[in-house]
DNA sequence: ACCTGAACACCGTTCAAGT
DNA sequence: ACCTGAACACCGTTCAAGT
């Protein structure tokens, strides 16, 4: 007896949440956050909703997983050889490039932050912050501190980029149309944006966010440091 | 001829974007991010569909709507006759504390930061640096970078509050859980976090976020101040 | 001008049924 | 154990029709 034709091919390797993850992220990367959907993935993976339910618990989890893999490989590029303040600094811009490189993970920063990766991060923080001596509450606080500060920046800003992306105006235009609404504005209520639009064409959001870093650190050193050690 | 009777009673006064702004807060406040649905809207109002979008453009009009008016109330709260140091305090515990009240605002934030209420908070961060006799560059930097820690630092603490209301534990609960996965860390790998779950019980979120603000200032004083001025 | 509400085009998720 | 895909219970949004 013949049997009945397939309506799509099935896949002959196994699936895994490994190959969903990976997948899920290749949609994300290429047409953003919109565009993944549970039919979406079953299409490019020739499989059913069933299937990836049986690798992921739901679509949070499978978004968490894939911005906590992206994280993950973004600290692993940071080099812990130089000097700590350094370190730090590259660690913050690593950070802070893969999170623009993948906006969709700006959404995920705050979905509780406590997954894997983010442990990492912390760690690492805190060992930077010891090696410059730094005493131990002090170092709680500042560890915290620096780390919000890092992803509640970093976040921000790719929340700018998505936003733009669906807009689909580039950076300088969107900065343009910024600048001109507050040269707009009343000198009088608001003397500083206004002052400030006429500079908003050199404003770099990358220079801004290490502006941050540097002055945290400063301060860091400022209220609890011994001083350079070197 | 007999008139058909209604389905539902319609409302005699007019409709307004206001009070469709303020209703949204109400259902946001009550029950969270989920609960605002525009059925849910239109029930407690008493009218159609048709009747919203005739005052709104869209549900994301709608959102940006109730957390500007959140954020311009918490604004108009802060003292600003204090010292510059002090106001800028005031001003970011009263953002913290606002966002917190109201964490479906988290997810607003990152939705393009040039929301009125937003230029309000620049406006004033700005105004008290300069009263610090910040350099005009540096107060350009200093400002943003004063900006994005407040308003993702409280974001992310919003999150984190939204995802415990979501799964209905309490703070003292979640951190317990946080402590305890920390503490079975590998303390050869992860050494500070596995020393740092002991102090998990003692974090303070909103110390925490005021000893960050605190570190940055200390940072642009030390970096670009000319001393006390008092 | 302002409003009504059925209808549309989507979602994420479930689950009986298959291999 | 792993997978299929029709079906379910929702969404936000539109629009012809009413007043």
């Amino acid at each position: 007896m013949a049997t009945k034709a397939r309506r799509t091919p099935r896949r002959t390797d196994a699936l895994s949440r490994e190959l969903i993850v990976e997948t899920a992220t290749q949609i994300l990367d290429a047409d953003g956050e919109d565009a993944l959907t549970l039919r979406a993935l079953t299409g490019r993976l020739s499989t059913g909703y069933g299937a990836l339910y049986h690798h992921v618990a739901n679509k949070g989890d499978l978004l968490a997983a894939a911005a906590d893999d992206v994280i993950a490989r973004a600290m692993t590029d940071v080099a812990t050889d130089a000097e700590p303040r350094e370190t730090l600094r590259a660690l913050a811009l690593s950070l802070f490039d893969a999170i623009n490189a993948h906006p969709w993970i700006g959404a995920q920063l705050s979905q509780g932050p406590w997954q894997p990766a983010l442990l990492e991060i912390y760690e690492s923080i805190g060992e930077q912050l010891q090696a410059l001596h730094i005493p131990e509450q002090a170092l709680f606080d500042s560890a915290g501190a620096l780390m919000n500060y890092i992803l509640g920046v970093a976040g921000q800003n790719a929340a700018n980029a998505r936003v733009r992306a669906d807009k689909g105006v580039d950076r300088t235009a969107a900065l343009a149309a910024v600048a001109a609404q507050w040269a707009r504005l009343d000198p009088a209520r608001y003397p500083r944006l206004h002052k400030a639009a006429a500079r908003l064409g050199e404003h770099d959001d990358r220079r801004q966010f290490l502006a941050g870093i540097d002055l945290f650190l400063a301060g860091i050193e400022t209220v609890h440091g011994q001083g350079e050690d070197d």
